[in-house]
DNA sequence: ATTACTACTCACCGAGTAA
DNA sequence: TTTACTCGGTGAGTAGTAA
């Protein structure tokens, strides 16, 4: 998920960079006394001095003191750190779905049939190029549980995912499969995919990887396993 | 000016709010536990946990705790919080001018020639149709000494204005004057008066309001005073 | 008038832990 | 597992004041 680069700590002098910004500082130099700042801001003087300093250590802004106040511009950085701000609001407002919606899952050992199907170099051939990489040959299948979850699963169906193509095998057709990019625990990048007609209902998931996440992340059946679901731009 | 009514108390929690955004919870609910809430901010689970119950108390978010964590979903007022600060940085990045720029000036005594001036019924039925008051019958004549005010007051040449037209008295005619809001000495509403051939050099500017500024706000020749020059939408 | 230092206070954060 | 209480330490804000 896109984030905003503003750590716990800074979120107090983030606030004095956006109201600095909000005087203009962000395309022009304008003259602030601390004294101003701080009535602005219902701060003291005092801490809004401090905040300039801190503000001028991170290279968010360049000052310079006059005897009738400070000459404050932001620099690009700082507008940069704006600017993040900016965009991550963008997408909340803006976007047609949200970024990511996470589920949650219990981990256990389905039929096999997942492996035989991601093998099949007709799907295999399209995880490569358009999931960016080669899935170990197996998939790990989620149990949903919780009313939430199996809710979200289902609004998946209505945003917009990888398409791979079906193709026709030797003896059989394979459908189209939906992807979506996730990361698993937190940690491990790969993709939900859904087959058009599961063979599963719409509790479960089947989650690939370039990994045997059994082993990489240490699960067990049983476990529950977090998935972050990034929907695409 | 245009402000975020989040004051900067609440600015941490309001950032905890902006989190809860990112993940979705302005258009949905989202299942987020106080621990991967932390985790997501760097803060402590007991943290995320009070920013939580701060935020419901403060009616930006509905909340369902279960066993498995608490369903969040952002409020309408939350949502409008958070809409606020977007539109602040709309205008900071995409408005074509800064919302608001402030100029210091040292009070004079001018010729009492404005007054004659703002008095002339061709301008003074526009001022109450264009700027919403009925001046008082004077002028307060503020010199700019500051390289900084004078470069702003040039400036504002390039911004848009509020434009009092010309006309024809009986013996000569009148120029065309430019208008701009101004909010004196952070209290009290009026306006600078330019005239586009101004009878003093641009080092001075001219601010009309509804009141006898020098008894409102208890003024005398060689006070500094500060206006703030709201530009147009 | 400014800015910003030194104390001091207090609110906020996080550890421990209960429910 | 969760959430959220108490409590103690720390860092942020303010008052006083120097430069």
């Amino acid at each position: 998920m896109k984030s905003v680069g503003v750590d716990a700590q800074s979120w107090k002098v983030f606030f004095t960079l956006f109201k600095l910004a909000e005087m203009g500082a962000s395309r022009r130099t304008v003259k602030v006394s601390t004294e101003y700042l701080a009535e602005r801001m219902a701060l003291s003087q005092q801490t809004a001095s401090r905040h300039l300093i801190q503000l001028e250590k991170k290279d968010w802004i360049k000052r310079t003191i006059t005897p009738e106040g400070c000459l404050i511009r932001i620099t690009e950085s700082g507008v940069g750190e704006l600017k993040k701000l900016y965009s991550s609001l963008q997408a909340v407002f803006e976007a047609a779905y949200p970024l990511s919606v996470t589920l949650e899952g219990v981990l256990f050992t389905g039929l096999g049939e997942g492996a035989y199907y991601i093998t099949r170099d007709g799907y295999r051939k399209q995880f490569i190029e358009k999931l960016g990489f080669d899935p170990y040959p197996g998939t790990l299948n989620l149990k949903l549980t919780a009313d939430y979850d199996v809710k979200t699963r289902a609004e998946l169906e209505s945003y917009p995912a990888i398409e791979v193509q079906g193709f026709k095998g030797e003896t059989r057709t394979f459908g189209p499969v939906r992807c979506y990019p996730v990361i698993i625990n937190n940690k491990v990048k790969g993709a939900v995919v859904a087959a058009i007609r599961s063979h599963y209902d719409s509790s479960v998931i089947e989650v690939i990887a370039p990994y045997f996440l059994r082993d990489k992340l240490k699960l067990k059946d049983g476990h529950k396993v977090k998935i972050e679901i990034l929907t695409l731009p």
